[in-house]
DNA sequence: GATGTATGCATCGACTGTTAGGGAACAGT
């Protein structure tokens, strides 16, 4: 991701902030969120774009171009510096308190002067709160909580930390008596990177024996609300990022409204409201109980999620693409792509053992493969240059040889059949040269290669860096390529409109590493690649035995990225596969 | 402020529940 970019969308972000904090025009300050949106899911460098091209940006227009390269000049925008100037910094901070909102911050600042959380705390414990109009002692309360909260939230919950949570309640709650429809819903069932709260949705005639099922569990450590309909609870995952826990909601809903209200809570925000518009120019009217007549408010539909966009004219809409970027015009023609699913995966093509920084050996990593049923399997572990890992080229052979009479063994003993393929995970060093030279690199089976070092390369060296590695005849798979840790370091300054080129042109495929810290390529980056003709490989990079489960989060970040089993090399029978890992050599 | 198009101008993100307080902000998907 180019700096420009995340500079520019943030500045962008800024200003729509400051507008309505300062009442400005609401669209206006829509606008410009949108634009840095954009801005920030933008393939190339906007640091480097002139008006005619930056207008090309969704969202960015004549006056957003000129601020754009008004940056570019200067790193500044004068408007924006003219609204900080009459907004402090703080006031926008105050915002990210849950329960304040942009005008209410700006009364705190103008009626009592406050304009830094730690001045609005203190507000609060002096009582100068009370008698303000709009605050009262309920108000009071949720402030001092929420703001309990912000200090201490230090990101998101890892998707696969928060589907652990909701695998364990849903247990529970189906288990309690007179369930009769339990689910996730929410930002988890969309396979979203980052999970904020955990969302379940149940469906009973009498709810009270579901919640008692959530509140009763050993995990919970708070119960936040304890009603007939909702009850939040805070649950221990012991994971560092929001103090080791996560919010959980259970809603509980009467089994007639389920689709309504599993549409509903499944989101997005955006999605459900582009699905609400359409409903709307039909004289109809949607909410989580159902889809009414506008007029006489007569029910229409409830029951499934099926029945609920079919009754709009829409084909069901798969939950990883309910983001509003497309899926609602797709699904209202009736081509939605059909997506790749983990049943469609034939193989892992990264996975390491013990010989590097794996946990388990060769033939236990390839008996849990086996185990999945898959029909070819790669082992990749490290290369020489990533040196911490000790490895030589004697012991890559040594394992060869392995690898070979375990293929032997396992093809004699009677079980499924699996094919195993040798191959490697190369460093791709700082000019894009990788660690062996081409005689023993033609001795892999696969090749995958992937950035270790050198993440702060300026943007121009770092994609012909890429290039390079791409075009090397024996690099099959571009491992992790932004190389980014979610919540912990941001991924690589790269042309990814270049590198999607060179992709495309060699033969190289990208690959989607499932481990939940890593989910990379980004789900909003893979249509772009897919657009430009590259081919993926979903793959779990496993070190150890359990992370083969990994795979899910894989499949479906290529689900939020549109992506059919056809754009999938492991979803390919073995002569297709080991065809195009040839990249045109004889 | 951007967009689509009537190249000047209308249109732009739905709906519900809660709070606080009697109409509107805020949060949630």
């Amino acid at each position: 991701m180019a700096r420009a970019n995340s500079e520019v969308a943030d500045l962008l972000q800024e200003y729509a902030d400051l507008l309505r904090i300062s009442g400005g025009d609401q669209f206006r300050a829509r606008n410009y969120e949108k634009a840095a949106k954009s801005v920030a899911g933008y393939s190339g460098d906007v640091g480097a774009l002139g008006d005619a091209d930056l207008r090309k940006i969704p969202g960015v227009g004549a006056s957003i171009a000129a601020k754009i390269i008004q940056y570019q000049r200067t790193g500044t925008i004068n408007e924006l510096e003219d609204l900080r100037a009459s907004v402090p910094d703080g006031v926008r901070a105050l915002t990210s308190i849950p329960a304040l909102g942009p005008r209410r911050a700006l009364q705190l600042y103008h009626e009592l002067g406050v304009s830094s959380i730690d001045e609005l705390a203190a507000a609060i414990e002096a009582g100068r709160l009370h008698g303000l109009k709009g605050f009262g002692a309920r108000s009071a309360e949720k402030l001092r909580h929420g703001i309990e909260l912000a200090r201490r939230a230090t990101g998101r919950t890892p998707l696969h930390v928060a589907t652990e949570v909701a695998d364990k309640i849903v247990a529970a709650v189906r288990a309690a008596p007179g369930c009769q429809r339990c689910e996730p819903a929410g930002s988890l069932r969309r396979f979203a990177e980052t999970v904020g709260d955990v969302d379940v949705l149940a469906a009973a005639a009498d709810s009270a024996p579901l919640m008692a099922a959530l509140t009763g569990l050993p995990e919970v450590t708070e119960v936040i609300v304890h009603g007939p309909t909702k009850t939040s609870v805070r649950v221990a995952t012991g994971h560092p990022a929001q103090g080791g826990s996560i919010q959980v909601d259970l809603r509980v809903i009467r089994p007639e409204c389920w689709g309504a209200a599993l549409q509903y809570f499944t989101g997005s925000q955006a999605h459900n409201v582009a699905v609400r518009e359409i409903a709307v120019r039909a004289k109809l009217k949607l909410s989580e109980y159902g889809l009414f007549d506008a007029e006489t408010g007569d029910l229409i539909v409830s029951g499934t999620e099926e029945e609920v966009y079919a009754r709009l004219g829409m084909a069901w809409v798969p939950p990883p693409m309910r983001e509003d970027t497309g899926e609602v015009k797709a699904a209202l023609r009736g081509d939605l792509p059909v997506l790749v699913q983990d049943s469609d995966i034939r193989g892992d093509l990264h996975t390491h053992t013990n010989l590097t920084d794996g946990v388990a050996t060769l033939a236990e990593m390839v008996a849990a493969g086996r185990t999945r049923g898959y029909e070819y399997y790669a082992i990749t572990d490290h290369a020489p240059n990533l040196f911490m890992q000790r490895m030589t080229t004697e012991k890559m052979l040594a394992q060869r040889e392995q690898v070979r009479r375990l293929e032997e063994s396992l093809a004699a003993d009677g079980g499924a059949p699996i094919r195993l393929l040798h191959g490697t995970e190369l460093n791709i060093a700082a000019d894009g040269s990788v660690d062996w030279p081409d005689e023993v690199l033609a001795g892999f089976d696969i090749r995958v290669a992937s950035v270790h070092s050198h993440f702060d390369q300026p943007r121009d060296e770092m994609t012909r860096r890429f290039v390079r590695a791409c075009q090397n005849p024996y690099v099959n798979v571009i491992g992790h390529p932004t190389a980014r840790r979610i919540g912990r370091r941001p991924g690589v300054d790269v042309d990814l409109a270049a590198l999607f080129r060179v992709c495309a042109e060699t033969g190289t495929a990208l690959e989607i590493n499932s481990h939940p810290e890593r989910l990379d390529l980004p789900a909003e980056h893979i249509r772009a690649a897919r657009d430009a003709g590259v081919k993926f490989a979903i793959d779990t990079d496993a070190h150890a035995i359990g992370h083969l489960d990994f795979l899910r989060y894989g499949v479906g970040t290529a689900q939020r990225g549109w992506l059919t089993a056809g754009d999938v090399i492991n979803t390919w029978p073995l002569d297709r596969l080991t065809a195009f890992l040839r990249k045109g050599r004889p």
